[in-house]
DNA sequence: TTTAGGTCAACTCATTGTCTTGACCTAAAT
DNA sequence: ATTTAGGTCAAGACAATGAGTTGACCTAAA
């Protein structure tokens, strides 16, 4: 039905490993494929997050509500990336986002105990693992500063630098929130950056 | 926050019995308050209905989803009714069904343990639940009988004598579905009976 | 062989979402 | 004290979506 072979292609890419018939055979029974319409919640706020999600297609965005119900996106997400909050999912702790589908999307999810068996068993999963771990922290931290130190409109040349394609799939509005702007302050950045 | 107060009255008038204040305590502290945003679900299908939601205010749909995508309609439901796959709730099996908010909500939910403790306690919440899954009961037959002996035209007139107020709520194309009617046939209806 | 009602396609109209623009405000940095 | 970056508010343009209607046609059961 859903596509395991991008997702396997995927993890032997970063990892630099191969997967064995078993490996894959281990992954496609506990990966469960679910289907995602448009506007529907992989995660509610005040919900655990039980299920960690690999995104075989479609696009998605983590975000608060806060009290004024101002909606702050904290992450987009697009195919071959993961959907989580990692905290509530490891502590088991309700967690303070949404996640949501903003097209129609095709997901692989499993539990947080699943995920412990992958790390054990599969060495390709657990190499993939340490270096998504790396990847993110390091993404955070630049993030973190770059959010301090550069201006709106450095933020948004980094991000299209690193991530041009974002401009296609997601609506301008959650980019500026994205990168903690308001839309119309991006708006004004994107006709001035057309000089 | 919300209004349990409307609840009080709910059951005090369904009942016919008083609610102590002990027994207005024990629900306050056990029925959480939710909101939930327009298009959000209270629901989804393959999961467990953990929770029954009392409706406050706000509008929802419960609905399947068959193989080629099509919505199927079974419940629609407004102020003081109740939200849950009680199959689902009770069994604690997954659910085949989705309860989606049509309006933004709010909902007061607990839990199946929860609900056990209601009534063995509160006498009026026993004396509810026993007269509602009768109406309950009640209705669910009635509208299997007129899904099978009554034409497409008696449906929609037993449907506004007993609930006018749907028309106003809820788009015509959900009524329709509820109705087992296309969206067409239900606008062809209308039109004819306005003679 | 009529009839009830479904399916498909096209069109209208209202609603909502997205983006842009101008006017104005504030806090920090000169 | 005043420039500057960027936020807030309001209005408007435009596109996309959703809801309702209508006509044409099809099918199964009476």
């Amino acid at each position: 039905m859903s596509n395991f072979e991008a997702f396997f292609d995927y993890i032997q890419e970063i990892s630099g490993k191969m997967l064995s018939e078993e490996d894959k055979l281990l992954l496609t029974e506990h990966f469960k494929p679910k289907k995602l319409r448009k506007r529907q919640y992989f995660l509610q706020e005040e919900n655990v997050c039980r299920y960690i999600g690999f995104v075989v297609k479609g696009s998605a965005r983590t975000f608060t509500v806060d009290e004024k119900g101002h909606e702050n996106v904290l992450k987009l997400s697009l195919e071959n990336w993961w959907l989580a909050d990692f905290e509530s999912f490891y502590l088991l702790t309700p967690s303070r986002f949404n996640i949501e589908a903003l097209e129609d999307m095709e997901v692989l999810q499993t539990t947080n105990a699943q995920i412990e068996e992958f790390l054990k068993h599969i060495p390709a999963f657990s190499a993939m693992a340490n270096i998504i771990n790396q990847n993110y922290t390091i993404a955070n931290q630049k993030r973190m500063q770059a959010a301090f130190s550069y201006t709106a409109e450095e933020r948004y040349e980094d991000l299209i630098s690193n991530y041009p394609h974002f401009l296609q799939r997601f609506p301008q509005n959650m980019i500026a929130s994205y990168l903690g702007l308001s839309p119309e302050t991006l708006s004004r950045i994107r006709k001035n950056s057309f000089k």
